[in-house]
DNA sequence: TCTTACAGAACGATTGTTCTGCTTGTAAAG
DNA sequence: CTTTACAAGCAGAACAATCGTTCTGTAAGA
């Protein structure tokens, strides 16, 4: 039989901070596993998938070898529990200071780029998704996770915009080729290392989007902000 | 002294062709080093970058160890040459059949992601940029040749291409919008495996930027055709 | 004759995985 | 409330396999 933590989703903040109680050993675990999944994606994001060995997460987490296999039997369960955290963070990400702007949409989609090129969470994730490619044992085991994040993801941003047209479906394939762009930045930079040069193309693009889009009254739950 | 074929930019099938003669020795090197080079471009393509071990680069090439080492002393070397040839390739794309249809810029777009996501030469790029990004040695020996090569695209662009209000800048940012786009089709594609939504969101987005763009009067030479 | 082109063994380093042992929280039995 | 048994959590050695590089030796064109 399998033990328990093994079958529970990736260990995050909010479990963490949700189980102040419920047993000191099973604490000790997803803290470490939590510790784990982070290292993860900090080497992901620092040296990117190929260099990303199991030595280096290990040494990143300060966790002995031993401690990792116990948690994680291969690697791939543990890049798998790390796409898992990714997604989760990156559909639900705690802003609570800055919320959508419901007025400016290039505002929002600047936000879009910084969240999805300017952090490790976003970086690292790219790095995966680019493994998924040709890693086809990956891919089979995440490519259900990652369709049905982006379809989530689709139903968040409909709550969000509408189109001037009332066409909820164009509204999805606009974001869809809005987050396809902010992809495609983390590969288009090394041909165009100016910051301030992405930074007009985001604008413009922005811009070219725009009139397409109109935000939704906001009638309720603000939890959530769409990627 | 360094030997005169590493001094040599890499191999191409045009050098091949262009040299009948030129000495038994120089030809046989000239296509080892071809040969090499396509073997890489497969396995980045297949295996993906971080599986692209020399072992298996030389068992697709169908090349000795010894003979792989002897033309390139190092994996950076072979990745370099590799990176060379992909952009003077996809610089110099040899369609004669099919011409830029002058008219129908959504047609050109797809012509431009086929090439950059459909091929096996473009896919190897997008490996090797998504390596640049982490590797800093490979990134310091190539940074110069991707931006020379962008600055080289945008020419040709303004070339093919000209704005309504007839600055060229935003010629060359909508096209550099444009490849962004479509870079980032890559990675959105385990997002979207339908190859349908996919050519949607590709025409969609050439319905776009196609009002900021006209097909500028062609007066001569035909030869490239922009990326 | 001498250098280029190649063949292939050998190298230490690092990869991910498996294994054995030890500690300790925890829940049932007394 | 103790005691006891057992599995969970963890430490680290050992593993074969593969990584990229270096080396020595051979054949042949210039």
């Amino acid at each position: 039989m399998a033990s328990a933590h093994l079958q529970k989703p990736a260990a995050t903040q909010n479990d963490l901070k949700a189980m102040g109680a419920g047993g000191v050993r099973q604490r000790q675990s997803l803290e470490a596993r939590h510790k784990l999944i982070e290292a993860t994606i900090f080497c992901l994001d620092k040296f990117g998938y190929s260099d990303t060995s199991i030595a280096r997460i290990q040494d990143q987490a300060n966790v002995s070898r031993g401690a990792l296999t116990h948690h994680f039997p291969s690697k791939e369960e543990l890049v798998i529990a790390t796409i898992d955290s990714l997604l989760e963070k990156l559909l639900r990400p705690s802003l609570p200071s800055k919320k959508l702007s419901q007025t400016d949409i290039v505002a929002d989609l600047r936000w879009l780029a910084r969240n999805m090129t300017g952090t490790a969470r976003g970086r690292a994730l790219s790095e995966v998704l680019m493994a998924t490619r040709t890693d086809k044992k990956l891919s089979a085991r995440v490519s259900a996770r990652l369709t049905d994040w982006n379809t989530k993801l689709d139903e968040a941003v409909v709550g969000f915009y509408a189109s001037p047209n009332g066409d909820d479906d164009d509204v999805r394939q606009i974001w869809m080729i809005a987050r396809t762009f902010m992809r495609g930045l983390i590969l288009q930079q090394p041909f165009t290392p100016d910051p301030a040069q992405i930074e007009q193309a985001i604008n413009r693009f922005g811009a070219l989007i725009a009139p397409y889009l109109e935000t939704r009254k906001r009638d309720g739950a603000d939890d959530a902000k769409p990627l």
